[in-house]
DNA sequence: AGCACGCCGACT
DNA sequence: GTCGGCGTGCTC
């Protein structure tokens, strides 16, 4: 071995040593070393030795340096694999994080935590069989299985976009697909968000997969979680299962990675590095040239333009595996025609009736309403001001208890008896939040018992577990919430879903707004009618005439995606062209609209220097100007070429940074 | 991140 | 005269 140097990143968060320093590897530990060992390496002046990883070894070293010994390996660590080594090192240039930042998120669990006495699972064998398997497959769901194999024997690896209507069985195939994995001694990954990962879906997957899956969730303590990931790195666990974590499992021969229901939002991590595990599984699956299998009802359309246009090979499931549930029957109430009518009431004429009837039934309601407190803002009625927050850019939301609270910072106060610009005694509250909601609902059917479930609910004690267990239970026949009734819990007595108005997610000032209001009255029809009882839907919208809320309303996905792709590649917004969203924040307005043109002069010269000019908007002040009293401003840049953007972007940010001293923070996101 | 080096104010 | 403030700069 004439590999006598090593290149080493050390283990310390700051921009100025984030990068590769050359250390000699002393002849004890000749062949000893690979990209991604640990080892204790001098640095500086420092009196301790340093944490570093060994990102390459070397055979001639720089010159001009006075090159230092590495001390020895970093015991008791798990040593990194080379590629996920190479995976760090993509999502720092992609991400805009520091390279430690991404090696920290890499290798989740650097440090041994002692070894405790293995909890014995308290999974009872056997309950959860008849749930699973043994069930025949479809014949789609043969055909989909065969072209997967089928694809892999031709050549390893392939992307797959597999669309299947609810129920269709998507959770069977990628259990085959695993189970076919482990047959040619290779791993896999199942990625679900962390709302599906429950006690129900553990347990069956330890019934089908016993002691070699390894699973990981929220709730896991840090000893068991490096646990986990060692027995994957020993060869214990062949499966690991998890939220987007679980795809930095340390497999030597990661033969398959599958991301069910991949249009959540749970996806994209919102801590730098703010990576999306979409992307960053199929650079991961590209490297270890492994199969990746993208699951939904209603897939993101950046993937079913993937789909559509080849890049994924498109796998359908139309029909589904389990007879009995159907549909709900949607009903798109317009809240114009109400108010025309004289119905001054939350609930639209229709509305009201079916919930009279699943009340005289015995059977329950569902309301959704996507703003907690009681009300919007508190606005003057003679002066016309509305209490703002004084930390951010915000209203005030009112809340039933008297208090005045910011949903952007947690700021708390209570209700002035006067407006404090014009001494007023009439202020009222504006806009109805699910507590508001509750009381009208309360007005409306005095015989109702209702529940409510909330952010302001979930916090404290039981994180609202309680709560549905008791609408489970049928202690109420309402329950009124926000996104979180929505997402994954199934009660089987609820017939009657209704969206109490559609049109707030459609007025959010995002590009994905359509997308995010169809995925969330899908979700919400979802909720309504199970088995053998038809459910029913109602959406109340000003605007029934949106292609969101038509195709929502005719749980037609397809329909949706054309329109909105139309839609994306007029107004050229992913995943038409890319779109790298670029936020400086300060405390120092006149520093940060300083720092803010600075940056886009870097850019402009870095623009100039490269091949292509990609479009950039800004500095713009961001949506919610101030938050928690930082100031936001916002560039964007499109190009249809993602490279391009990553170079600009990178060139951008050095010439800025030797510019500029501190105090702005500086956060890249691909949206 | 640490730690040293360096160049100006009040102390035994 | 010197002890010590923390600004600036470097670490293979």
């Amino acid at each position: 071995m004439s590999e006598r140097y090593a290149d080493v990143i050390l283990n310390i968060s700051h921009e100025s040593v984030d990068r590769p320093f050359t250390y000699m590897i002393p002849e004890d530990l000749c062949g000893k070393l690979t990209p991604g060992t640990a080892v204790q390496v001098p640095f500086g002046n420092a009196k301790e030795a340093k944490l570093g990883y060994v990102l390459a070894l070397r055979k001639e070293a720089p010159t001009g340096f006075q090159l230092r010994e590495i001390l020895g390996i970093a015991e008791k660590k798990v040593g990194v694999e080379e590629r996920l080594l190479t995976l760090a090192v993509w999502m720092h240039e992609h991400y805009g994080c520091m390279l430690n930042q991404a090696l920290k998120t890499v290798l989740p669990v650097k440090e041994a935590v002692k070894a405790r006495p293995r909890k014995t699972g308290a999974t009872g064998r056997g309950e959860a069989k008849d749930a699973l398997l043994s069930r025949e497959l479809t014949a789609e769901q043969q055909a989909v299985l065969s072209e997967l194999r089928r694809a892999e024997t031709e050549k390893a690896g392939g992307s797959y976009l597999l669309f299947g209507v609810t129920g269709s069985g998507k959770t069977e195939v990628y259990m085959r697909c695993i189970e076919e994995q482990r047959r040619l001694g290779k791993q896999a990954i199942l990625l679900l968000p962390e709302i599906n990962l429950t006690f129900q879906t553990v347990r069956y997957l330890e019934e089908r997969f016993g002691e070699e899956v390894a699973i990981i969730h929220s709730k896991l303590s840090k000893g068991e979680r490096y646990r986990q990931f060692h027995r994957a790195a020993r060869g214990e666990a062949t499966v690991m299962v998890g939220p987007r974590s679980a795809l930095f499992a340390p497999f030597p021969n990661l033969g398959l990675i599958i991301i069910d229901e991949e249009h959540d939002g749970a996806y994209r991590n919102d801590a730098v590095p703010r990576y999306d595990a979409r992307e960053v599984a199929a650079k991961r699956a590209e490297l270890a040239g492994a199969q990746l299998i993208l699951g939904s009802a209603t897939p993101s359309v950046e993937s079913w333009q993937r789909a559509t246009q080849g890049e994924y090979r498109l796998l359908r499931l139309t029909k589904r595996a389990v007879s009995g549930a159907v549909p709900a029957e949607a009903t798109v109430v317009d809240l114009r025609d109400e108010l025309r009518e004289g119905n001054r009431s939350v609930f639209s004429r229709a509305l009201s009736e079916k919930i009279m009837v699943r009340l005289s039934r015995g059977e329950q309601v569902m309301l959704f309403m996507n703003r907690r407190g009681y009300a919007r803002f508190l606005s003057c009625r003679s002066c016309g001001e509305a209490l703002r927050c004084p930390h951010c850019d915000v209203t005030l939301t009112l809340h039933e208890d008297g208090s005045l609270r910011c949903h952007y910072c947690g700021y708390r106060t209570v209700k002035p008896e006067r407006c404090p610009s014009c001494g007023s005694p009439y202020l009222a509250g504006f806009g109805m939040g699910t507590q508001q909601l509750v009381e009208q609902t309360g007005r409306m059917f005095p015989a109702a018992r209702i529940l409510r479930l909330d952010a302001d609910a979930v916090r404290g004690k039981d994180g609202g577990q309680s709560i549905l267990e008791k609408f489970r239970a049928g202690k109420a026949d309402i329950l009124i919430g926000t996104q979180m009734i929505v997402k994954g819990h199934d009660f089987p007595n609820v017939t009657l879903v209704g969206v109490m108005a559609a049109d707030t997610e459609l007025y959010a000032n995002r590009y994905t707004s359509a997308e995010r209001c169809f995925q969330l009255l899908t979700q919400a029809a979802g909720r309504a009618g199970r088995a053998n009882k038809r459910g029913e839907f109602v959406i109340q919208t000003y605007r029934p005439e949106h292609y969101a809320i038509q195709s929502a309303a005719a749980q037609d996905y397809e329909r949706f995606a054309a329109a909105e792709l139309a839609y994306r590649r007029a107004a050229g917004y992913p995943p038409v062209l890319h779109m790298l969203t670029i936020q400086l924040a300060a405390k120092d307005e006149t520093a940060l609209t300083r720092a803010a043109a600075l940056f886009a002069d870097c850019l402009k010269i870095a623009t100039a220097l490269a091949a292509e000019a990609p479009q950039c908007i800004g500095p713009v002040n961001a949506g919610v100007y101030r938050v928690q009293d930082y100031f936001r401003k916002m560039i964007y840049m499109k190009h249809a070429c993602y490279d391009i953007l990553i170079q600009i972007k990178t060139a951008a940010e050095e010439a800025f940074r030797a510019q500029i001293p501190g105090g702005i923070s500086l956060l890249y996101e691909f949206v």
